[in-house]
RNA sequence: GGCGCGGUGGCAGAGUGGUCAUGCAGCGGACUGCAACUCCGUGUACGCCGGUUCGAUUCCGACCCGCGCCUCCA
């Protein structure tokens, strides 16, 4: 069955065909770095996590690009804030980054090009555009991309680019030609933040890095090209207009966006200063209830924060990671080794090839789990095993469920009662049931539930968790 | 104003022209000393109004509402 993905251009799901047999080349707009990432951020990370995962797992050789903009107004405005060096700023904002993708559990792209480490890929580029007619260098020094000799612009957003001049929202630079034409380069000469080009001492605009750097990591025309909902226009529109101007090729194939993630019914952004860091929320969360919170609903839709479904997220997780308790250990197989003739796994990758229907695969882990704890209870040793194998397995192309059991279910803060004190109190309760004094083993279960930590008797004896 | 996306049971969230999503919560039962966990059972859900159809939540049209982009944002 092939693979069929919602592409942005066509506004419609197509079959991926790669451009060449087995192999893909997919470039994800990443990061500017003068801040800790967002909640947004995470949901892009975790989209094409899972993505890659799931190309992977059907044997596709996966080329991950996903950039770093290391120079840009913003990072040098906060730079300045700072009082310190640009460079210095960015890097303390990409190991922030490193370190929160690593807690989601997102496996590293295979290249992260910098924009500052493209400068001469983006001048060669400017050059080529403005020997082909398509920019031109102004009066103050910048160098722009002139958008009416692309008679494409706007395919992607859907604008045209008639209206785009009669919204009042263009600022009109005198320098310009055209108001709606965007720079490639801007003229600066401040000794630090600026290259030397044909045009003078500059820096890059903001869209010609990921043309220049996405061609140079997968070429001209690639399979696919990824990013944030609100990158659509005018960032992916520009990159368009100034990748196919300068190769006279189509650039990307298939053009994937993530959904919004709101608070409050609004979208969660930087502007809007509503945000919340990935690393703040991860006080509160293990880690796998923000991925699995993001990945509860279709990588396209817009997903609302809230305390509440954090808390739901946690629930279903409990759920998963109940149904390990007490199994043999489970050894992983690989995705082109699992069973093809059996139904959950037929069903899952039926699921994950319709547009990476994730929430529509979660469900038949949940059926699998049905299926797992009925088992359990009959004492079918084999299915046991065999259906938790596959869960695992299944589970590892959306980066969830590989912990044991216990790591997640006893997971909690420094602050909270410790293990030793929770294992001293549980064995008083079982001598006082032994002695059939349920009023004091009542009162242990309750003030250990007081704290937060949660008992489960089985015949095995009693196990706990933190709520 | 232009362009686009969406409105599904208490909540979250898939999906389909005609018996089932799934999870959480609720209710009833089994299990349990009592719970928790688990299992079984349980809901006249598809914004509104028309149209097409033997039959529409699913297709078509109008309407209402929400959201996004059009300016830096993932």
């Amino acid at each position: 069955m092939s693979i069929q993905i919602y592409n942005t251009l066509s506004r419609s799901k197509q079959p991926l065909k790669p451009l060449q047999d087995g192999k893909i080349g997919m470039y994800v707009c990443g990061m500017t770095v003068y801040d800790y990432c967002h909640l947004g951020h995470a949901r892009v990370l975790v989209a094409f996590d899972v993505i890659t995962r799931y190309l992977r797992a059907k044997a596709f050789e996966v080329n991950y690009v996903r950039n770093i903009t290391d120079i840009d107004d913003k990072i040098l405005r906060r730079a300045t804030e700072n009082g310190e060096p640009y460079e210095a700023l960015t890097e303390r904002f990409i190991a922030a980054m490193n370190e929160d993708a690593e807690r989601l559990g997102i496996i590293a792209p295979d290249r992260e090009p910098r924009a500052t480490a493209h400068i001469g890929d983006i001048i060669a580029m400017i050059t080529r555009l403005i020997a082909s007619g398509h920019a031109y260098q102004a009066s103050n020094g910048d160098v722009y991309y002139r958008v009416t000799s692309f008679a494409d612009y706007g395919k992607l957003s859907g604008k045209k680019p008639d209206e785009l001049l009669s919204g009042a929202r263009i600022a009109v630079d005198e320098a310009k030609d055209d108001p709606r034409d965007f720079a490639l380069w801007k003229a600066v000469d401040d000794g630090t933040t600026s290259w030397s080009s044909p045009w003078g001492e500059g820096r890059p605009g903001w869209h010609i890095e990921c043309s220049a750097m996405s061609t140079c990591c997968l070429g001209e025309t690639f399979d696919i090209h990824g990013g944030g909902p609100d990158l659509v226009f005018p960032h992916h529109e520009n990159e368009i207009a100034q990748s196919e101007a300068a190769t006279g090729k189509k650039y990307a194939q298939t053009w994937m966006h993530a959904g919004a993630v709101r608070v409050d019914n609004e979208k969660m952004s930087k502007s809007l200063g509503n945000f919340f860091t990935i690393r703040e929320i991860l006080d509160k969360y293990h880690p796998e209830v923000v991925r699995y919170f993001l990945i509860s609903s279709h990588y396209r839709s817009a997903i609302n924060y809230s305390e509440e479904n954090l808390q739901i997220a946690k629930q279903n997780l409990e759920r998963f990671y109940h149904a390990y308790k007490g199994l043999p250990p489970v050894t992983l197989i690989s995705y082109a080794d699992l069973p093809q003739d059996n139904d959950f796994v037929q069903r899952f990758d039926a699921a994950m090839a319709d547009d990476f229907n994730v929430p529509l695969a979660v469900a038949v882990l949940y059926d699998m789990v049905r299926e797992l704890n009925t088992a359990k209870e009959a004492g079918n040793a084999e299915l046991i095993s065999s259906l938790a194998q596959l869960l695992k397995s299944l589970a590892a192309v959306l980066g969830v469920l590989q912990l044991e059991a216990d790591d997640f279910l006893q997971s909690g803060s420094a602050d909270q009662l410790d293990e030793v004190s929770i294992e001293a109190l549980i064995a008083e309760r079982v001598q006082a049931k032994k002695d059939r004094q349920f009023a004091r083993a009542d009162e242990i279960r309750d003030s250990l539930k007081a704290q937060g930590v949660i008992l489960e008797d089985s015949r095995e004896g009693t196990t706990w968790r933190r709520d």
